[in-house]
DNA sequence: ATCTAAATATGATCTTTATCATATATAGAT
DNA sequence: ATCTATATATGATAAAGATCATATTTAGAT
C-alpha cells in the first residue's frame, strides 16, 4: 500500500477547502482546476484521481462549505439560543464576512449557482432550508417569530451581504450591515 | 452617408437589449460576443464597431437595464407616491420578476458584479444608490420611514429576488416573495 | 533492498471564444 | 448610374483551460 492511509482524504479535503475560497470568491468560471491544485500545492493530474470534473467540485466544495460555516458550530456553553442566534446574526452581518472570512455560500454564491447544474441547483437549495431551519430553531418556535419571518429575515441577511460584497464604499457598506442588524432584531421581537 | 441617419443607433440599442437580457440570466462569462449579436440578428464582426470590447458591453447593458428598469417608470397618474411604490414592490416580489421579466440587474447579476472590473462596480453601486433614493422619496420622507429602514428593505427584495432565482420549488418561492411582501408593509409602515 | 499499488505530476489534445484583418453590403450625395 | 464613407459580415489568429494519456513518486509489505 503506498502512502499512509488518510493521505487521499487530506488531500481531498485540502482540495474542497481551496476550492471554496476560490469559488466564493470569484464564482465559477474565473477559478481554474490548475488555480485550485496550485493553491494547495497540488497540480492539475491529481485533481481527477478526486474528483471527476470541476463541476463536481464546485457542488462538493458547497457541501463542504456548508458543513463548516458558523451556522454549523455548536452552541457555546453559557449562551441561550437566543443569544447565540444574536452573535451569529452579528458576524453574519459584520465587514469581516464580507470580506470573505468563511463566507456563507448562499449570499456569495447567489447568482453563480444559476448557472450550474440541477444537482447542485438542490444542493444549494437544501443549504438554504438549513439555514431557514436554523434560526428558526434558535428563535424559538413559541417566541411569536414564525417561519414567515425567519423568510424575510434570511432574505435580508443573504442580500445584505451580497450586495454589500460588491460595494467599495466601506462607509455604505457599515450603514448597510447596521441597518440589517437592527432590522434583524425588530423581526426576531428583541434579542 | 451610407445607411439612415439612425441606423447605427438602433443596432447599438438592440445589441444591448439583448446583452442585457442574457447577461442577466447567464452571467459574464456564460454568454458570449457571438450569443449577444445572433440574439439581435447581427454578426460578431459587427460588434466591434459599437463597443471596444465585451466588459465595456456588459457595463453599458447594465446602465442600459437601469434606465429601462419599472423602477425608473413615470408615476402613473392617479396614483399616490406610495400606492405607486406598493405596486412596484408587488412587481419587484412576483414570479414574473424571478423568471426574468425586466428584471433587476441588482438582484441578477449581484455576485456576477464582484468579478468585473471597478468602472462596472462604480456602475452597480450608482444603480443601488439610486433605488434606495427612488424608494425613500417614493416612502415620504416624513412618513416614519428614514434611509436605515430603507437599506434593511432593498437587501431584504434584492436577496429575496437572487435566492428565489435559484430554487426550484415554486411553492417555496411564493412563500418567499409573500413573507418579504409582507415585511415590506411593515418596515414602510403600513401602505 | 526491492516490489507494488495508489497518489501525484507532466505533457499533450481539443474545444471554446475574444479579438483582429479583411471583405462586402448599404444608401445618401453627386 | 456611380461613388464613397459607414455599417456589417466572414475568415483567421491566438490564448485559455478542461480533460486525458502517460510517467513518476511514494511508503507500506515482503
Amino acid at each position: 500500500m503506498p502512502y499512509s492511509r488518510e493521505h487521499k482524504q487530506q488531500s481531498r479535503a485540502r482540495i474542497l477547502q481551496s476550492a471554496y475560497r476560490l469559488f466564493s470568491t470569484k464564482g465559477f468560471d474565473n477559478v481554474t482546476v490548475d488555480a485550485v491544485m496550485q493553491d494547495c500545492s497540488l497540480t492539475r493530474g491529481a485533481f481527477y484521481g478526486h474528483f471527476r470534473s470541476k463541476s463536481e467540485l464546485y457542488k462538493e466544495a458547497l457541501t463542504f462549505a456548508a458543513s463548516n460555516s458558523k451556522l454549523a458550530d455548536r452552541q457555546p456553553e453559557g449562551l441561550s439560543p437566543r443569544e447565540w442566534l444574536s452573535q451569529l446574526l452579528d458576524g453574519y452581518l459584520s465587514l469581516e464576512h464580507v470580506a470573505g472570512d468563511r463566507p456563507c455560500p448562499l449570499a456569495f454564491l447567489a447568482t453563480d449557482i444559476v448557472s450550474r447544474n440541477k444537482e447542485t441547483h438542490e444542493t444549494y437549495a437544501h443549504v438554504y432550508s438549513r439555514m431557514n431551519q436554523l434560526i428558526l430553531d434558535y428563535a424559538g418556535k413559541n417566541s411569536g417569530t414564525n417561519e414567515q419571518d425567519i423568510l424575510s429575515l434570511t432574505s435580508m441577511i443573504i442580500g445584505a451581504v451580497a450586495v454589500s460584497r460588491t460595494i467599495e464604499d466601506k462607509q455604505l457598506v457599515q450603514q448597510i450591515l447596521s441597518s440589517c442588524r437592527q432590522q434583524a432584531r425588530v423581526i426576531l421581537g428583541g434579542i
